[in-house]
DNA sequence: TAAATATTATTAGTGTAGCAACTATTTTTA
DNA sequence: TAAAAATAGTTGCTACACTAATAATATTTA
């Protein structure tokens, strides 16, 4: 492979792998019978450890735009997982506050995604981990300036 | 960052980056005026390296499922970067050829191209590079299972 | 060879991503 | 303090991913 060819593999396998650990995951997902997407389960677990954050917090933390965000808000308040509270000092902006069935919702799934995740990394070392956590941070921030 | 937490890390970061590469590439062939998308792209190259494949192929080779690419090929179609032809012999399948102008995009946009794909790569050595190809590919694999 | 099965492609429906334009509100600044 | 700029969120549009169902055709097998 020249060298111009060789920086096209990158993105490929790139999205490739991406694609397919979420398609796992939203398999299992389905299979266990959780009714949420892995994207709305992101949110979830963002409120979980944070709880009671307005769209823009939740959006910086999951790396999602603000018109996705609203738009994983509304299903998640149609499942009654979360709820759009008013803001006491700004009337732009919303608390989503998860429920006490979203709640729940994380805690029973908490341990099960923790072991759906682990799957991937069958074969990998610790510091093949490090390695990949710091190869794509440097990918991300040289996009990034 | 516990045992658990852990590998809630990489899935995170791996859809951000695979995300934030795609981004980046698509903003790039906007300024340059390509006027193709990302995944559109990714069927013309392929084509040209194949030329004339049925659809099916091209999702192989693509890791594209076959609604994602009778879209994708209807709308190189109506750019009339490619056509639709007869198959011969399969009245099922169609051949996908690229147009004289479709093989000209390719070969306007394949350096410009590569050279965008470059940019993630700042910092970061060929070793680096094969550890990242390595890496992705157990990780696709093991959930291929 | 007729019936069952498999394959190729399409359509429909839901969810997410990205962009641009917009409303409502808040903050800044002139 | 009035005007300008910034911020929070929404809506509309296009594109892609995934699932399930369907139509048309080919292949297998009984």
């Amino acid at each position: 492979m020249n060298q111009n060819e060789k920086y096209n593999t990158y993105s490929f396998l790139l999205e490739r792998t991406a694609r397919s650990v979420k398609q796992f995951a939203q398999r299992k997902f389905n299979e266990l019978g959780f009714e949420v997407t892995v994207d709305q389960w992101q949110v979830l677990k963002v409120l979980y450890d944070h709880n009671d954050l307005n769209q823009r917090e939740i959006a910086e933390l999951t790396y999602k735009d603000h018109p996705t965000l609203t738009r994983i808000i509304d299903l998640l308040c149609k499942k009654e997982l979360v709820e759009r509270k008013m803001h006491p000092s700004d009337r732009r902006s919303f608390i989503i506050h998860l429920t006490e069935e979203g709640k729940a919702k994380v805690e029973f799934m908490k341990p099960q995604v923790a072991e759906i995740r682990t799957h991937a990394w069958h074969n990998l070392s610790d510091a093949d981990f490090e390695e990949f956590k710091r190869i794509l941070n440097t990918i991300y921030s040289n996009l990034s300036l």
